[in-house]
DNA sequence: GGCACAGTCACGCAGCGTCATCGTTT
DNA sequence: TAAACGATGACGCTGCGTGACTGTGC
């Protein structure tokens, strides 16, 4: 079953300008019927399902461009965590309800209050647990963010400068694959790579294990990789997981 | 005890820029001293508090503006509507955390979805709900936009006209006070008055009983009337009430 | 041939974030 | 005298709403 553009619109609850705005901006681009009607189908639903759902959360749509564009993006897993995030939203507005009721007796003269207590359920307190959530779970974005930040004024010889490093430290990874993944002379390359991350963004171990992964499950990663060696994006995937179970 | 914009800042948990927005804007104004710096007092706090309610349940700043400066504002009363639209989004959000689970069972074939049950959560049903609600309770702002929309083009001959017609009307009335609130040729006249609030809005029963109220509440608008005959405004009130109780 | 629906510009707006520049206070 | 805090512009951004005008399909 495919839909029209207002079909779509009526069923999702949402304006077709909003469609139209999601096609400009690249974040959810229907097929064209003839070059001309845009034609919106069966997997055009759940992602669109998805957008609402990042946008309920208050993402930036440019955030939920990328992270549903992320090849480790897994649907199911994104509910599920979708699921957790409202639960802290729900949370948050129970606490809205209690600082109702202390404001009311307060107003009554029937308790005192701190200035500051008029406001607890607004500020950081909740709100950080929040934004602390939804960054653990879709860090990589504020990454890219990170990266976007600290190269904008990145020259050509810098991007140069960088990549002979990286290719220097690659060749002696490569010359000492036939240590285990668990050597420490690996351990401590690994710990090298690591800390050259910092170069584009604040790395943490669990983002790190997703890019172990990616190592592994995206094709363009990986291809990267097996350039140097055949087996060597499964090599390091294995070196950086051993690395973050031993961190801490 | 009174804070600088910085200190204030921080216990509420907003920006800087924000309070000099909500200063700009008219929405939150301090005092100065010196005629320098933002002084905030004890009151500007509650004041502050009722902002940030009515921002979380998604007014925009012109109507929280219109609605705290409102004669009948009244802060305990709209400390317990805020609760009940904060009820109605936590079960907005509960709905979102059924169909997120209907969708992981319908992704892994356990059960099927009809198409707009995908998005059943987000659109009209509950938003709309959410949005009637409080519509009903802070509507006279909607009333006030809608005004503002009808006479944007007129001019002072449609002014005068219309203020000629008022005067007819009131001369009317006033010379059958004699007659009881209730009676059939002043309720006649009073729905005369009810319908000629078109001319600037769509009326509802519900708004016309606040506006009741405030004949009799609001000072400015209970010197109008009473400049016409004493005792006018309270007859006007008990007039509109019977109107209002005896409609549908 | 009318009406509903499709499309593409293009401008506008709220609610601040984010400098830049400057004075004041400690 | 520097650092922290205050003020006032002014420009920028996101996420669309809201026309205006045109083409297409029944």
């Amino acid at each position: 079953m495919s839909y029209t553009i207002n079909q779509l619109a009526k069923i999702a609850g949402v304006s077709v300008r909003t469609l139209h705005h999601y096609d400009d901006v690249g974040l959810l681009v229907p097929k064209r019927e003839d070059n001309k009607y845009r034609v919106y189908e069966e997997s055009d639903l759940l992602h669109l399902q998805q957008i609402l759902f990042f946008r309920e959360l208050e993402f930036p749509l440019d955030d939920i461009k990328r992270i549903l564009n992320d090849p480790r993006f897994n649907l199911e897993r994104a509910l599920v965590d979708h699921k957790k995030l409202i639960e802290i939203k729900k949370k948050r507005l129970n606490d809205l309800v209690k600082t109702i009721d202390k404001t009311i007796k307060k107003i009554n003269k029937q308790i005192t209050m701190k200035d500051e207590e008029l406001y607890g359920s607004f500020s950081k307190n909740e709100m950080n647990e929040y934004a602390e959530e939804a960054k653990k779970r879709w860090g990589h974005t504020e990454a890219y963010k990170q990266s976007q930040e600290r190269t904008k004024n990145w020259t050509q010889e810098d991007y140069a400068h960088f990549k002979e490093e990286s290719d220097r430290w690659m060749k002696n990874f490569v010359a000492h694959t036939h240590n285990d993944p668990q050597s420490p002379i690996i351990q401590t390359l690994i710990n090298e790579h690591y800390n050259s991350l910092r170069t584009f963004y604040e790395p943490s171990i669990e983002m790190y294990r997703g890019l172990a992964d990616m190592y592994i499950n995206d094709p363009r990663f990986k291809a990267y990789y097996e350039k140097y060696k055949v087996g060597l994006a499964q090599f390091m995937h294995d070196a950086m997981y051993y690395y973050c179970d031993n961190q801490k």
